[in-house]
DNA sequence: TCACTATGGATTGCTGAACAATCCTGAGGT
DNA sequence: ACCTCAGGATTGTTCAGCAATCCATAGTGA
């Protein structure tokens, strides 16, 4: 039994901090930790059980992921998107997952097919009502598409950044039609680029993120007006 | 007289290990510190006149843009790049300066004609035979061809990815010839891109990063090889 | 009542020393 | 030549503390 994951109590496979932001991290995205909500060092040190100086190493990684912003002599708090960040973010996804879908024919056909794996699990998830769940195999399947560019660097900048793009969703409740539409636009994306038609793919995956895009500057725009 | 500026003394207008983070980033793409060099906390520490703790800070950070890498009880040492690493850097870059070209139509004329300032420099720096400065600037104007993207967080990516690039030349000397091509196929580009011929564009960035990333990787192999 | 000040506490940024865990080197033994 | 194993060096982390800055609240003056 080689090399046991007890993630608790396990002695560090890495650095203390990497472990406190990863904690931080799921409460942020959970929306345990609403944006806006300062990250106060003391009271966070205490709580994970670990120095106010490894704490504040976590919190620099998060502010360096984007998921928290830093004030001098203020301290770290969760971000708070609004529409401009939506913007830039979308602007980097048509860029990215754009041009992977035009450059998608110099990918194998055994990559295009794995990315029907993370739409089955959409669908799935969706069928069975969990929502949540089925946003995240949703967003799977989008980092499945700008893998085909075959870039671990991007890959992780995409990572990040739609990350930041839950932020959004974090105060405000799951609505079930809310999410339902796009599972099955995703799975027509998937056949779209198993089948090697990469125009209708990317002209279908332009209208996907216009859609996409209004729909999270409204929810950005309700967030902010309350 | 507000805001003074003496860069040195001056009481931190950021945190302190941002600033040391720059005087180290400063140091490792100016190759005083070369690839595979150790970054031992306790003798820069004393060295920058900070705490250890701080310094640590500053190369999370380093670690953090790619510059530095980092093992478990080893500490840090300056990044160096391999084979791999240059095809995926490429591939990002691929995906981003082809993505930018491609739909340059839709940025506004004075965008496109803001990237001459940068190949302008790039040809004064080269006329003057200051090829480091015009290899900056050069990098610049291409920084300048992903702005036309839109998004912020892209620039910063791109940024960083082009500042680890840098790190394949920290260790051959910067040889005349070896540079001096570069500069007239960035005026070329820039003018197909100003003058909205973006196909030819495309096309033209695209043998230009293959070149490039044949020159690249030569590099890397002939360090690697010594 | 409405500004404006100031004062004390809370929080942040940073330091220096300490300690355990791990790595590395080299001497010694077989 | 190979293994072992001390000893030092380096790292990861903690703790206590101090200066700088923010924030809220109270007081002051008009």
């Amino acid at each position: 039994m080689p090399d046991e994951e007890n993630d608790a109590a396990a002695p560090p496979p890495y650095l203390a901090a990497e472990a406190i932001a990863d904690r931080l991290r799921d409460r942020i995205t959970s929306g345990a930790l609403a944006p806006g909500n300062p990250l106060r060092d003391a009271a966070l040190a205490e709580e994970f059980g670990v120095s106010r100086n490894t704490l504040r190493e976590a919190v620099r990684l998060l502010v360096h992921e984007g998921l928290a912003v830093h004030q001098l002599y203020k301290g770290a708090a969760v971000k708070g998107l609004d529409v401009a960040d939506v913007h830039d973010i979308y602007a980097a996804r048509r860029a990215l997952e754009l041009r992977a879908a035009e450059q998608s024919f110099t990918a194998p056909q055994q990559a295009l097919d794995g990315l029907d794996r993370y739409v089955a699990a959409a669908e799935r998830a969706a069928e069975a009502g969990q929502w949540n769940e089925a946003a995240t195999c949703s967003l799977d399947f989008h980092r499945g598409v700008v893998h085909l560019i075959g870039s671990a660097r991007l890959d992780r900048f995409f990572r990040t950044t739609v990350a930041q793009l839950r932020l959004a969703f974090s105060e405000v409740p799951i609505e079930a039609e809310f999410q339902r539409q796009w599972v099955p636009r995703d799975r027509e994306l998937c056949d779209l680029l198993r089948s090697g038609r990469r125009a209708e793919a990317a002209e279908g995956l332009a209208r996907y993120l216009d859609d996409s895009e209004r729909q999270v500057v409204d929810i950005v725009r309700a967030v902010h007006s309350a």
